[in-house]
DNA sequence: TAATTAATGAAAATGATTGTCATTAACAAT
DNA sequence: ATTGTTAATGACAATCATTTTCATTAATTA
């Protein structure tokens, strides 16, 4: 496929390059139009997209992206911190870019370790971007780490699964 | 084989039955070996371990339990909450006797998406604690959950990773 | 002690993820 | 803009953790 007229333009928001393009090329990889598909796709949603949802959805618009290609190029993005991958224990991996703590859609997850429902909430926020900071920078000191994220999840039983059994 | 001499006692503590007595038979399951064996195990470990982990240690002494045993056990603690299943993103479960939040081993872990290198850290400060205590209380409440455990986990690069590429 | 039925074990099936390898396309140098 | 270098890709096969199936066994009840 070529450039031109006919094909969306990727990651628009009105000012010039999306963000990853710096990213991309700062680290020495190759910005494909796959890997800009796929990030496209992830900084549209807020849904936890697995691999094959997102093959799915990148394969509208580019039919030819195999799904091959959207694990490895997760992988990448794994690595280099730009998307952050969770497990809620259905066996499938789960992804959403990794804005940081401080981003808008930030949220964490209850999950009902009967039934395998998940809750998302967004309370507390604020007390605990603050207690995080202290948290995260403690250890980033004491073990070497650059954090770059931080899930929480609560795990417990819903209300239907408390009275089974 | 017959209950008597020669086996291991299970879940032996220097009083009476292990504490999982009740809570099996209060749900009407049948304490059976296998789960004796494969609870006995757990409880004697501070390690994450995956099925086949579990599955090898239990073929030890009781070389007839298999491993599909062990995955459906595990699914069934896991559901009355006895025990807490997470994942590291290796693509492998891991499993630790849920004695909740207060419990002496309660740790939690900083995670390297460049390498996959786990370091448990234990080092709490005391507002985590508070904070986590009232959002449990929070939630439990706003949603009718009954919260049994948390996951905290940091994500980031190591040292070695951060001077990858 | 026998009857009932949940629990088990072996083997096959499933399904997400990873490896292989020939082909394609980004980027750098011209 | 064209070409050369080599990372990236896509189709397919392979892997491997987990589930399902089904005939057998054993924990509890009558």
């Amino acid at each position: 496929m070529r450039k031109g007229e006919g094909m969306p333009v990727l990651g628009r928001n009105g000012m010039g390059p999306p963000w990853w393009h710096r990213k991309f090329r700062g680290c020495g990889y190759r910005l494909t139009i796959p890997r800009q598909a796929i990030l496209d796709v992830l900084s549209k949603t807020t849904e936890h997209l697995s691999a094959e949802d997102i093959y799915l959805k990148v394969h509208k618009t580019y039919p030819a992206i195999g799904l091959t290609t959207v694990y490895r190029t997760l992988e990448l993005l794994v690595q280099t911190g730009m998307i952050f991958k969770f497990d809620f224990g259905d066996g499938r991996a789960r992804h959403e870019l990794s804005e940081g703590p401080k981003s808008i859609g930030h949220h964490h997850h209850l999950v009902c370790t009967g039934c395998g429902r998940i809750v998302d909430y967004t309370d507390f926020i604020d007390e605990e971007i603050e207690l995080l900071r202290r948290t995260e920078e403690g250890l980033s000191k004491k073990y070497n780490f650059r954090i770059i994220n931080h899930l929480i999840q609560f795990y417990g039983l819903c209300e239907k699964c408390q009275n089974k059994k």
